[in-house]
DNA sequence: AACCCTGTCAACCGCAAACTA
DNA sequence: ATAGTTTGCGGTTGACAGGGT
């Protein structure tokens, strides 16, 4: 698989757009449409990469594109969906019209994370273990958000060469495999970011990253948050094994519903969980 | 006035998924 | 099934503006 080649060599024109340039990028996409952004500069007779003209038309000449600040609204909008989908720009802003992903990455490491509570935690934890013996000689724990993330094993029937190492899909979920769950020995539970009783508290990372499935269906009932069938890993810190076992033993059939299980977890966080405009309405929708 | 620092944001880079022949 | 191509995405960069010293 060949790499397109660097722009500036095949001598195309990088930096920033001009008005005629944009111009010129809109009469073409107007009359002409983008089928191939690779064939557009060419044909609509711009020095710019394919790439450059599709990010430029994406980022900012789209007629849809919402222009000015973010309403107080939209940014509460975008710490929740943060914290239930990640860095996943692009489908936090199909949930914002007029949006873009650029955009919201932009106000969120310019503006928004600045906000949470949790963000200034987060970053005390990927501080060097040097710096934490050196703040806390007695900690050595939890050094690394990965460390303790929980783990649990692909039921077999549901595994395919693609999916291998990937945490568990949740319509596939069975009470068999919760007790697979894999913990970090040296989580530290007296850590500032765990809870203080025996009740999980969430951080901004509790539904930190989302792995995008290919495949294989019995997704028809999930909630609109949990299209596209996603998968979910989230830090063990947050929820202790018990938690999880007890999230599931609502179920009557040893291969609980999927959807209920992530929703009991979802809930019973949710619960007690501390996060400001949370709004666990997203789970019955 | 000159310099430095910080915040902002448009644009680029590189990777991987999706698509096509 | 395979290789080449295109597209989409998230991380990062760098130019610019504004404020402080």
């Amino acid at each position: 698989m060949g790499r397109a080649p660097c722009c500036e060599k095949m001598g195309l024109k990088k930096g920033p757009w001009t008005p005629e340039e944009d111009l010129i990028l809109i009469n073409y996409i107007n009359a002409n449409g983008h089928n191939n952004w690779r064939a557009l500069p060419k044909q609509a007779g711009l020095l710019r990469c394919g790439k450059s003209c599709r990010l430029r038309w994406t980022n900012y000449l789209r007629p849809d594109i919402k222009r000015g600040n973010f309403t107080g609204e939209e940014e509460d909008t975008i710490i929740r969906l943060h914290q239930m989908l990640g860095n996943r720009w692009s489908a936090i802003a199909a949930r914002l019209p007029g949006r873009t992903d650029n955009e919201i990455k932009n106000v969120w490491h310019t503006h928004l994370k600045k906000r949470l509570p949790q963000y200034q935690q987060n970053q005390d934890k990927r501080r060097t273990p040097k710096q934490i013996a050196s703040s806390n000689p007695s900690s050595n724990q939890d050094t690394e958000k990965e460390q303790d993330l929980v783990s649990v094993s692909l039921p077999s029937h549901v595994k395919n060469e693609n999916t291998e190492n990937r945490p568990l899909s949740p319509p596939q979920c069975s009470s068999s495999d919760i007790s697979t769950l894999t913990t970090s020995d040296n989580i530290d539970h007296n850590s500032t970011t765990a809870p203080t009783e025996n009740v999980p508290s969430l951080d901004v990372d509790f539904w930190s990253e989302v792995l995008s499935a290919d495949n294989s269906g019995e997704t028809s009932d999930l909630p609109a948050i949990f299209s596209d069938q996603q998968f979910f890993r989230f830090p063990l810190s947050s929820l202790v094994t018990s938690e999880l076992e007890s999230a599931t033993s609502s179920s009557s059939s040893s291969m609980c519903d999927g959807m209920d299980f992530w929703y009991n977890i979802y809930t019973r966080a949710g619960e007690s969980a501390e996060l400001p405009g949370f709004d666990l309405d997203y789970a019955h929708s």
